[in-house]
DNA sequence: TAACAATCGGAACATGAATTCCGGTTTCGG
DNA sequence: CCGAAACCGGAATTCATGTTCCGATTGTTA
């Protein structure tokens, strides 16, 4: 919420100096591969250090660490929103529901941060996905791939952002050195949801 | 590891004085409690307040944090592989794996700090299991319900701590005020694994 | 280019939680 | 019943991190 947007100047000329402009970039490159590497423990001290900038400047961005953390929740949220609308498109309405489900795996298994904001800050979370229109979204997914007979009828949209984050849990368990285990056990949760007698029976029935 | 079990003097006597084993079954008891409600943040100071009992006395049993967190944190992996000793007595090779799962999220789900040493803590969680003799119970598990032609054939025993982690989460996904969806996602998952064309079809072929 | 304001950097501070310490108390063998 | 040994409680300490502050710097406008 608190974020500093290009919104309290009059309007006139560039809204934040250009130094400022560009060190709130490198502020949030920085901080979007720290928390994506370590989490959301990762320290303000080292984002302004990965970024080549003071604390001081991270805060006059950020007024607090949650502000930071909010701000690239709202951003990979929109991502998966755009994810979304897109498979929405898709012929296949299963297909579509399926790739989604996937996208959302994939976005958290690049991402221990947010991983992190979906299993332990509701309210992050919540926000985030409401501003980026989930829920309707999600809606609409399910009920499409519904119709077509293709997804169990008793799914609701709200088991959706439920196996996202189960799905993005998984993705994040410590693999052994082959690692690469988790997109085929997204693929048996998709299994799992895919209606019973519905045309595409899992693989091949041996 | 550094456990203070009943092991260091000669051997005569009780082991600890009456007192001391009444506190320790007291913070346990009380860690236990505070860990499943509030996860593992809460602070030691309120389990030694909650058991009645200062500091220091919490950390002459359990010198660090870490410490408890594993000693319950094994007390339950124990619980769990009980679990799973039993299940591998169902008759129906099936239904003992697919309980098993099912036990592994109720535990979860009744113990956030449980769930949050599965997602955070590998090493711990790793030693706990270890000493359940965990991964040799979930192969046959595994292999068991294989054999059966019930469970898919691709899974490993490795998948079923990322299953229980995913479900473990999914258990402490907030829920709306209609509590308990989570239960059907994993009867979902459940289905996933089922061996396709194995006799056991989901539910009843609509 | 001068002058003003926005911005910067990072040392210093504040906070919260884990852990230590030690004088007083309780247990238990003799 | 006595005294040593073990144990107790909780104030005080330590440590890690988020956050504030302010003199120095840099961008902008006239």
């Amino acid at each position: 919420m608190s974020n500093v947007t290009e919104l309290d100047p009059p309007a006139a000329g560039p809204l934040l100096r250009a130094d400022a402009r560009r060190n709130r970039e490198a502020v949030i490159a920085a901080a979007k591969k720290l928390f994506a590497d370590q989490g959301l423990d990762a320290q303000m001290p080292d984002v302004a250090k990965a970024a080549k900038v003071g604390v001081g400047t991270v805060y006059r961005h950020f007024p607090a660490k949650e502000d930071l953390i909010a701000a690239l929740a709202e951003e990979r949220f929109e991502r998966l929103a755009e994810k979304g609308r897109e498979s929405l498109e898709a012929e296949d309405a299963w297909a579509g529901f399926s790739e989604f489900i996937q996208f959302s795996a994939e976005i958290q298994a690049e991402d221990r941060g947010l991983c992190e904001v979906m299993g332990s800050r509701p309210d992050v979370m919540g926000a985030a996905a409401e501003a980026a229109g989930l829920p309707e979204l999600c809606d609409k997914l399910v009920k499409r791939a519904q119709r077509s007979g293709e997804l169990r009828g008793d799914v609701e949209w709200e088991d959706v952002p439920m196996i996202a984050c189960g799905v993005g849990r998984i993705t994040q368990v410590e693999d052994g050195p082959g690692t690469g285990r988790w997109p085929r056990l997204v693929e048996i949760i998709l299994d799992g949801l895919r209606a019973p007698g519905s045309g595409k029976l899992p693989k091949a029935i041996v």
